[in-house]
Order: C-alpha cells, then structure tokens, then sequence
DNA sequence: TGAATTCCTACCAAATTGGTAGTATAATGA
DNA sequence: TCATTATACTACCAATTTGGTAGGAATTCA
C-alpha cells in the first residue's frame, strides 16, 4: 500500500506548474526538485498524455497547466499516475463469483470508498 | 496502492482459523480456498513468527488464533503481512528535512491516518 | 541555422510478487 | 517403535514492477 515515486513527482510537478505563472521544462523542475531529466520526462509524458498538462515545444517551451489549481482533484493526478486505488481486485474486475458470500468484500470496498473520498476532496489548490 | 495476495490470502486464512474450533492444517486451508499448500505455507509462517497464530506440529495438527477473533484488528493482520500503510517515505523515517515546507507532507500524513483509522477499527470478529 | 526543448523508442538493473522443490523436524497414534 | 501426518526451513525461480538511462527525431524560436 505505497505510492510509487511515479506518483509523489507527479503530484511534485503538479504543485511546481501550479505556483507557475509561466511554462516550466524539464530542466527548471528537475533542478528545482532534484529529480533525473529522464526520469521527469517519462511522468511528464503520461501528465500529458493524460491531458493534465500541456505541452509547449521548441525554445522557451515547457509544460503548463490545462487547468486552474482548485479545478484538479489530487485524486485525479493520483490516478492517471498510479492507476486505481482499488485494494483488491474484486472491486474492480467483477471476475470473482463470491463477493455476495465474501467476508471481506465489504471490507476492501469500504476502504477503496474511504481512500478515493480523500483523495477526490483535496484540490492541487489545496496543496499550496 | 495495492494489497498484494500476501495480505489478502492471510486475511482469508484468519477469517477461516476465526471460524473453526479446532486446528485448520495448510492441507485443509488449501483445499477450501483454492491457493497452493507452498504458498499457504509460506504467508503462515509470517503469521506464525508474528505470533497472531500459533501452530501444532504432527498429527491433528495445523494452526490456530492465539486471541479471540475480536481481539485482533485488520490493522495489526495487515501490517504483519504488508509492512506498514505509510504512502510516503517521509511519513515514517523522517529522512526528509523538507517536511516542514513541504505541501505533500500532510496529504500524505492525513491519508495514512486516514487507512490506518479505517484498518484499526474493524476486527476479525466485525468480518465475520 | 543553431540552440533549446519536447517526443519517442529502446534498453536495463534491482526489487517485489507469487510462487515451487526438497528436506528436516516434530508429534501422534496404532 | 515406527509409519504417518504435520509444520519448519532453505533454496531456487519466472514474471512483473519500479526506477531509471541512452540516443536520436521533431519542433520552435531567435
């Protein structure tokens, strides 16, 4: 039950774009916050595609926001980075035939219900 | 974010130890949830070393609680078998000094206070 | 045109997950 | 006492995920 460092420099980068006025590259967050080039580009690449950010080629580019800060939930960004939260998989894939006998079930359930409520009540305006 | 089948086939192995009045062995265990008597193996002796069972060597043997079924909660399972829920690094080894200005500090800590609250508060007997 | 920048494909090492195999050890009961 | 039924321990292994790295192509601006 971690997060990924995939998931903590996204919300990272997210934080950065949001305190920015103007684009930011790789090159300035990676100094900022320490973080490989390469690595930043690989999340930057699923932010974007995602369309959470977008993209400014060439000189003087960067990423921006698509959004105001207050718009993106911080469950969101979570999940376009780390997938669902879901703890088990029947509460996602319907694959197993028990969940109207399974004593945990509801359990899983309940806990997926309190993690997404988190997460989905907390903007990146929040974090600021 | 997930529960690895370690935490979930242990869950469902105390829920069935919770359940019986004698001692389960793997081989029976095995063949009433349908997961290999090795791998069974393997996640008691986790519980077992965690002393949340205790076990009867020779015939008639296998495994039995060592509390009443009410006396355990999920929490204190699942940590046995998944380490703890910390999301973020930061939140348990204090190896970051940026905690006092960092923006995802909280979050992070409000979520982990968050699942283990929820965790905590069930037990084995409320999954029955 | 040249520098700065994203975009894309590929590769890689280490850790974790989800097991399997074989043998030793202990307890029971006939 | 001895075969049977169990757990205990050590070692191995394949697939997946994590956390990257390398190199170059495409784009834009000055």
């Amino acid at each position: 039950m971690k997060m990924s460092t995939k998931g903590r420099y996204g919300l990272i980068i997210m934080i950065n774009l949001a305190k920015s006025d103007n684009a930011l590259s790789i090159h300035d967050i990676s100094i900022k916050e320490n973080i490989s080039e390469k690595y930043l580009e690989k999340i930057m690449s699923i932010l974007s595609k995602a369309k959470l950010v977008s993209s400014i080629h060439g000189k003087n580019g960067g990423y921006k926001l698509n959004k105001k800060p207050s718009e993106y939930t911080v469950g969101e960004i979570l999940r376009v980075l780390e997938g669902d939260m879901a703890p088990a998989p029947c509460i996602k894939d319907s694959s197993c035939d028990k969940v109207s006998t399974c004593e945990m079930y509801s359990f899983w359930n309940g806990l997926y219900d309190n993690m997404n409520n988190y997460v989905d009540n907390k903007t990146l305006k929040d974090l600021l």
